[in-house]
DNA sequence: GTTGATATTTAGGTGTGTCTAAATATTATT
DNA sequence: AATAATATTTAGACACACCTAAATATCAAC
């Protein structure tokens, strides 16, 4: 059985997973999911039925292998109607990933395949998050880096945000910072961390929180 | 509230009183439905609460007027989709219908309305179904007629099938039928009310069966 | 190591959408 | 109009995914 709710909750404990190794408390996925630690518990023991995710009493869970590609597979999904979303149909950066909330849940291997051809086969969604192939690999890609990585002088091409809120996605639509944009570091500060960086001509001032979650892919 | 079982009562109501009209029972529902009748009557009764639909006891239901726009809405997104599917995924006229009754239940008008324009507004969807507009108005195109009434030198645009089985959708795609293909009509032969017709600069010899159930848009 | 704070689970309940079996209403037949 | 056949509804149950409140386990601090 892979309903909705099922494949939330694989996709919330690999992202948890991922951020630290190891297993996933109860709580930790009560809050992603905006949910109570009961809720978990009870889907944890039916999941654990199902035999995605291991998973014994006050120890936390852990994706099996079959969970796990289940996982893989939903954020697949879901990066790539991400991508038509912003590539086809000009939505922004901050308006897609509720609808591709929605729109992952939808079954159809087939499909999903001829969506990836159709958008070009792409490897990183509107993000930068990389998106996992048929076969479940994520392309690693070392090239993508937040800009406070790169030296003065490099130069880089936007590729993805590290933070994907709401309000972050809009501040950088106002100062023109654009997925696909070209920049240029000018300048490193050492005292605050901050960056300039030229982009189309001019030059701009970009917070160390900025740098840390601007990502790019260096030239 | 307005979730998937919802929205397919809803539709199937609609299509039920669009093929005759008059109140639907519960029984034609359960069938359309794969479902029991008396979780239909279950149904019927939330609907109602609701102000979807207008029920009575062993009356059967009709959909009140909120009813039907939400049906018509599900409508419009699933050809939509459907036109998606084939036009952009390459799928075929016979694959589609699945996937489509998946995607209806995706929820975001703006999306809808994106999709609408990304497709360039189509009028029909692959089955040759009309696409209502955003304000629920179907276009109930007299144009819209099968080849077989059609005259001699009359020039037209294929735009659905009368029959959708995969049959005939496959030897439709195998004798390069394709949907958007410029035809026009070389000779009606009144002996067996088969055709032959100029596509893509090829004569073909169509069949009566096939002239009743490909339909076009005369120009 | 006992205690207090926190995390987690259990117990019991809710709403949704389904089912079966039994009861009741409608319709068709004679 | 009585009866048989059919349609529909009710009653009672179940699985799912969630909840609250109470119980229990784990962890941190002293």
């Amino acid at each position: 059985m892979r309903n909705q709710a099922s494949e939330n909750y694989l996709k919330c404990i690999y992202a948890l997973s991922s951020k630290e190794p190891g297993s996933v408390s109860t709580n930790a996925i009560a809050e992603r999911l905006e949910t109570k630690a009961s809720s978990v518990t009870d889907m944890l023991k039916k999941l654990k039925e199902r035999g995605l995710v291991s998973y014994e009493k006050y120890q936390g869970a852990e994706l099996t292998v079959t969970g796990k590609s289940i996982a893989v597979e939903i954020i697949r999904k879901h990066r790539l109607w991400e991508v038509f979303l912003v590539q086809k149909l000009k939505f922004g950066w901050d308006e897609v990933h509720e609808i591709a909330e929605q729109l992952e849940h939808i079954k159809s291997p087939e499909m999903v395949e001829r969506l990836d051809e159709f958008l070009g086969n792409p490897k990183y969604d509107p993000h930068g998050d990389p998106i996992p192939d048929s076969d479940g690999n994520l392309a690693t890609d070392p090239e993508v880096v937040p800009i406070s990585q790169l030296a003065e002088g490099q130069c880089a091409i936007i590729v993805g945000v590290g933070d994907s809120s709401p309000s972050f996605l809009q501040y950088l639509q106002q100062v023109e910072l654009t997925l696909g944009a070209e920049i240029t570091i000018q300048n490193k500060f050492d005292f605050d961390s901050s960056m300039s960086l030229v982009i189309g001509g001019k030059t701009k001032q970009i917070s160390a929180q900025v740098c840390d979650n601007l990502l790019v892919k260096s030239k």
